[in-house]
DNA sequence: GTCTATAAAGAGATAGAC
DNA sequence: GTCTATCTCTTTATAGAC
């Protein structure tokens, strides 16, 4: 539809509920509520529900991606401490910033066949992203085993903190990702 | 209510659907239809459709516990056989029978207040095995880590597996156990 | 134990005034 | 850009006949 600044403040609320909720349990007058605004003035911003989803899983996903590359930015070529930057960047925003990314996760079945076309390559450079610094480390030899099952099994260990992860336990996002990388790393050759 | 075979039977229906389409998306006519009734004499089996919710995650986690158990005497006391034995137990429930576990893993939040603690007993025993087994790795020193943060991985890493394993595909659960187990292993002393 | 019929509530979405 | 009002459809669940 657009991109305004309200439109991108009404698609962070709608984050909010779709991650306390599930998209399938929040309705449109929750959403107006959250905005403070009424039902029907949601549809001058959104087509229809479907819209607020493939919206918030955009952002998310985008979200993901760029801060991913920036934590990469600030790296060496150590595979290690690029492995380590990966996985500090996908619990930030799947833990800290707790809203979009976990929906892109988990309601990505919702989405219609349309919007899924229109956002899979997103998904897809995401990915891609983490199999790049996978490829690294399995070529460095700090940890070893096939590229797809590794880059699978690594992001199914992230994403599955948003299930038990509690923010006001002890742990810090921080180190989670130190523990999962440490578990995965070979000995020193 | 009761523990009829044809409640049984109902039940194992119902949990198909549900991982096809999500509890939420799933109607009471749906069941019906799949079950060979009209939606109406469903409630003669059920009170409601949380009751059928709780049917269903009930008999995955039993089955899930079961399952496990079963593949662990089959096993020495081998702690790396031990870890495989729970993983490929896992995958097997998740991928091969591909129902009511993953109803239990995926739909646990719709359950109401009083379902969640009739239940929940279920699932920390069934946690509570793979930690058992997960502590044994640790002793013997063939894994390291937290006790706590490994098996949270490694139960995310397998539970991921449900959102991309592909049953037509070249692996087979049993390979994903291995790959998954041999990326853990620490090296021998 | 299953049926038909329907009650009661809630959903997404639209129209037109302001 | 937001409101009120409302349409239309679908949902879960119940009642009572068979």
């Amino acid at each position: 539809m657009n991109d305004s600044p309200r439109r991108k403040e009404l698609t962070r609320q709608a984050a909010q509920l779709f991650v306390q909720e599930g998209f399938d349990r929040t309705t449109v007058r929750m959403l107006a509520q959250e905005m403070g605004i009424k039902s029907g003035s949601l549809f001058h911003h959104f087509r229809d529900k479907q819209e607020i989803l493939a919206a918030v899983i955009e952002e998310g996903t985008e979200n993901a991606l760029s801060i991913a590359r920036a934590a990469l930015e600030e790296c060496d070529s150590d595979p290690e401490a690029r492995l380590h930057a990966m996985a500090r960047a996908h619990l930030a925003t799947l833990l800290t910033d707790r809203n979009a990314h976990v929906v892109a996760l988990y309601e990505w079945r919702r989405l219609d066949g349309q919007a899924r076309a229109h956002l899979s390559h997103l998904r897809d450079a995401y990915e891609a992203l983490w199999e790049t610094v996978i490829d690294e480390a399995l070529a460095a030899g700090v940890i070893q085993g096939d590229r797809f099952l590794v880059s699978r099994f690594v992001m199914g260990a992230l994403n599955w903190t948003v299930r038990w992860y509690d923010p006001e336990g002890e742990r810090s996002p921080e180190d989670l990702a130190r523990e999962l990388i440490a578990m995965l790393m070979s000995p020193r050759a």
